[in-house]
DNA sequence: CTCGCACTTCAAGTAAGCTTGAAGTCAAAG
DNA sequence: CTTTGACTTCAAGCTTACTTGAAGTGCGAG
């Protein structure tokens, strides 16, 4: 198939395809006169690339992942993965019911005008803000 | 006080402060030969930006929500952001338990070998990616 | 033969929220 | 007078996951 065809069956373009194949992500495709041909496996790895992403892994993940060679090394890998990912979500889950509390708490508060507002005053108290992100999630 | 003294008592980097009063979300410094001095008043209004950012509020929400004249027309904004938040964070949970539940049920499938495995065959039925990324959030 | 389309490569652009570097200024300390 | 340290501006860099654009190639149709 050529790469528009994987592109139409995948849903991504066919730029990114390449990205992934710049990017370690998918190998090297075979070519005919110049241009990329696949069969219905890359396909089935963009399946799995795409699953993954969705679950909030990074290319970086996919690519530790993909790099397994056998199955069982593979699923010793996506288990790994898996439980990390599981630690990560747990946290940000946390952390939003948390933003979640405050925002309902502070919605008829005083805040905007700093008149001793309560919260702004636990803020003061607080540790510089982490430089850390939680990680951005796809809707599932 | 100096740009210095602000960054220690909040938290930001000197840069930071910079950059803010640039992006006008703090008002142009006053200057003593050359020099950028602030007051206390700085320290409040950085620590009101510091607790947006922490509940996920970019600095275009925090630049809209300041950009508000008098107590009243500013609660009124406080009560739409937050709303506005309140759903987006609400999305987001919801989200992040669907991949969690997705994660734990395919831990111990053979996902990555490919072979038959119920989760890639569902995501064959989906839909192509959406290019939204859910509110990353710091933690609180 | 020429058109048009899908493909190729490579470089650069995008988003957000800062940080970092280079080069210069200023005031107080030694 | 020189050094030191904090400050100044402005431009560029960082990160991730791609997209976009420019310029060129290959192939089937008319």
């Amino acid at each position: 198939m050529s790469i528009g065809e994987v592109a139409a069956a995948t849903g991504l373009r066919a730029s990114a395809i390449r990205y992934y194949e710049d990017a370690g992500i998918l190998p090297k495709a075979d070519r005919v006169s110049g241009k990329r041909r696949y069969t219905s496996e890359t396909i089935d790895r963009i399946t799995l690339i795409r699953f993954c992403r969705r679950l909030g892994m990074s290319l970086a993940d996919v690519r530790g992942l993909l790099g397994a060679t056998g199955a069982s090394r593979a699923k010793d890998r996506w288990r790994q993965l898996v439980d990390a990912k599981l630690v990560e979500i747990g946290g940000l889950i946390k952390a939003a019911r948390g933003v979640e509390r405050i925002l309902r708490e502070s919605r008829d508060c005083d805040c905007v005008t700093l008149a001793s507002c309560s919260f702004l005053i636990d803020e003061r108290a607080k540790p510089p803000p982490s430089r850390r992100r939680l990680t951005g999630l796809r809707e599932v």
